[in-house]
DNA sequence: GTAAATTTAATTGTGCACAATCTAATTTAC
DNA sequence: GTAAATTAGATTGTGCACAATTAAATTTAC
């Protein structure tokens, strides 16, 4: 009972569009939480790595994000206009650009604590459900990812 | 054995990034394929619907897409240049646009035939995983779109 | 020790996303 | 039948994504 070979080019069996599309829907449920915070969902994951590690380098950011400079570059420039975060050059490398959070960054962690509790319960996704979806994803991520490689 | 309180915050073990993250590799895989076409990620989405159904509103497809008017817009605008497809204003009802497939449009299907097979064997995924996979996330986008309605 | 290769960011240009607003056509309520 | 509400697209402005290129610092190979 799997998927026709005629059927591989229609928009219903397309997995990478589920993924796609999910993402832009479950980012919409982050939206009332995060301009509560004045930030944008991509800029809430870099806020995750830095409430995790206090600072880090542009490129172990985007290791982490799978984003590069491009991205990041103009990203973190924003945020630094927004006085949630400094960024300064390495002295012991001076092609690295160390990015850490200031006070204000700091503290914002404090609101955005209640965020992941609040969507997983306006969710209504059964903890087992999201744990085993997340290892699925995960697994997934890493499988692509080394193959990008 | 599932995820503590203090460790929702972390980015390891966010469900949103996990799917979005994937996304991002997984169109990284389409790239070359799409290249050949002359196409991006998104506008192969549309063509998967004009494919299928030969034409439609670019209100169903939005509601297909999960795209808004503001993305779809422009997008239809460059295929429209690319000579992929053409948008007629509908003769009933005048606020609606309609697209449709130009011979040009209609023979890159041959084409993309190839390209979920080739993608799907690129990957190494079993199809069990990958049915398994679908299911599971067109039950959460269909779950996730009703919440945000 | 210095030229070549590598590494890290920044820049540039194109293409989505999407909120907010606007315009025009159509429905509806009366 | 006409004013008000609704609907469908288009427009505008901001913010990612990412390929390609550039610039500067550091490593390496000789």
């Amino acid at each position: 009972m799997g998927v026709q070979m005629n059927d591989l080019l229609k928009l219903d069996n397309q997995l990478c569009f589920a993924i796609y599309a999910c993402y832009r829907e479950i980012s919409k449920m982050y939206r009332p939480f995060l301009d509560e915070l004045g930030i944008t969902y991509p800029q809430y994951l870099a806020l995750l790595v830095l409430w995790e590690q206090k600072k880090c380098s542009v490129k172990e950011l985007g290791e982490r994000l799978y984003l590069d400079s491009g991205t990041l570059t103009p990203m973190l420039k924003r945020m630094e206009a927004a006085q949630l975060i400094k960024r300064n050059r390495c002295m012991d490398d001076e092609r690295k650009v160390i990015v850490h959070l200031t006070k204000q960054g700091e503290l914002l962690k404090e609101k955005a604590k209640c965020i992941p509790e609040a969507l997983l319960r306006n969710s209504g996704i059964h903890q087992e459900d999201f744990l085993h979806l997340l290892k699925q994803l995960k697994r997934l991520l890493r499988h692509v990812h080394d193959l990008n490689k």
